[in-house]
DNA sequence: GAAATTTGACCGAC
DNA sequence: GTCGGTCAAATTTC
């Protein structure tokens, strides 16, 4: 694997979000360019991540990391099952019961204990699957290993349309004094940190993101998440999920926290692949 | 009451 | 026949 171009994403990446802190503590009417920020910000980690998952491979796009001969047909006559088009291993840090969220709306639709595996396997398919048919897919499963880690494994692709209605937040102004409160807000929500390291796995390198959060008033901080990234769009539950940490509940990705004070700390990179040259 | 979750049953792949 | 993935009715939550 080429160790520069992912270099370059993730110190991109880095930098990006250096700037999208400065214009979170300036002040609020940046929103539009945190916004920029942030969509540049997953673009780089995606890209990074789909390197780390096919070292083998050229990156993809970021915004296509996945390939169309991967979308799910999930129709009820099943056919062969198509590999996963993208796997990542989340640690929930401090948080005991679940991960953050990845920025889709997800819905619950089955669990089943796995055989060999101490922890049952939770299925997701996207919110908008009824509605804009999308096939989207993911598991969730509790580590055997590790408890405290969820791997995920995403499957299909996302047709759904979740970023316009990010645009449409950015267009409506809020009032002043709901201004002030979500402003309040997201000094509160501020206490987030959020920790990226990496570690090798038995099939390969797998991003481990760790969080440590203290409360918040969720129902206010799920609306600043909202107002302020399209992206992040999330379920009604997610993000309290996040926060009270319930065992089903939808996973949440490092972005989702990454416009609260985000806090990358790239010093626990640590690469010890055989086919990898990259060691930080 | 609507939306989300739970859970047993069903179906296809192996 | 077993296992994993999905469906859908029942239940829970908001």
């Amino acid at each position: 694997m080429e160790k520069r171009p992912l270099m370059n994403e993730l110190t991109q990446g880095r930098d990006l979000a250096n700037q999208l802190k400065g214009h979170l503590d300036q002040t609020l009417s940046a929103a539009q360019t945190c916004e920029f920020l942030v969509e540049r910000i997953l673009s780089s980690y995606e890209k990074a991540l789909s390197m780390l998952n096919n070292p083998f491979d050229e990156a993809p796009a970021a915004a296509d990391s996945y390939s169309p001969n991967h979308c799910t047909t999930s129709t009820k006559k099943r056919k062969t099952m198509d590999k996963w088009s993208e796997q990542v291993k989340v640690c929930s840090g401090n948080m005991v019961e679940a991960p953050l969220n990845d920025g889709y709306s997800w819905r619950k639709y089955g669990q089943k204990d796995i055989l060999g595996a101490s922890h049952p396997r939770a299925y997701y398919r996207c919110t908008h699957r009824n509605v804009q048919g999308c096939l989207a897919t993911k598991q969730v499963q509790r580590s055997d290993e590790d408890s405290s880690v969820f791997e995920v494994s995403y499957r299909g692709r996302h047709t759904c349309i979740q970023a316009t209605q990010l645009s449409k937040a950015l267009d409506k102004k809020p009032p002043k004094k709901e201004e002030e409160e979500e402003k309040k807000c997201m000094d509160r929500a501020f206490s987030f940190n959020f920790k990226a390291t990496y570690k090798g796995g038995e099939e390969g390198l797998f991003p481990c993101f760790s969080f440590a959060s203290t409360p918040i008033e969720t129902e206010k901080l799920e609306n600043l998440f909202c107002d302020f990234n399209p992206n992040l769009q999330t379920s009604d539950s997610d993000l309290s999920d996040v926060i009270n940490s319930t065992p089903n509940s939808v996973t949440n990705s490092p972005f989702g926290g990454c416009d609260l004070n985000l806090d990358l700390d790239f010093d626990h990179v640590d690469f010890d692949v055989a086919d990898s040259e990259m060691f930080v």
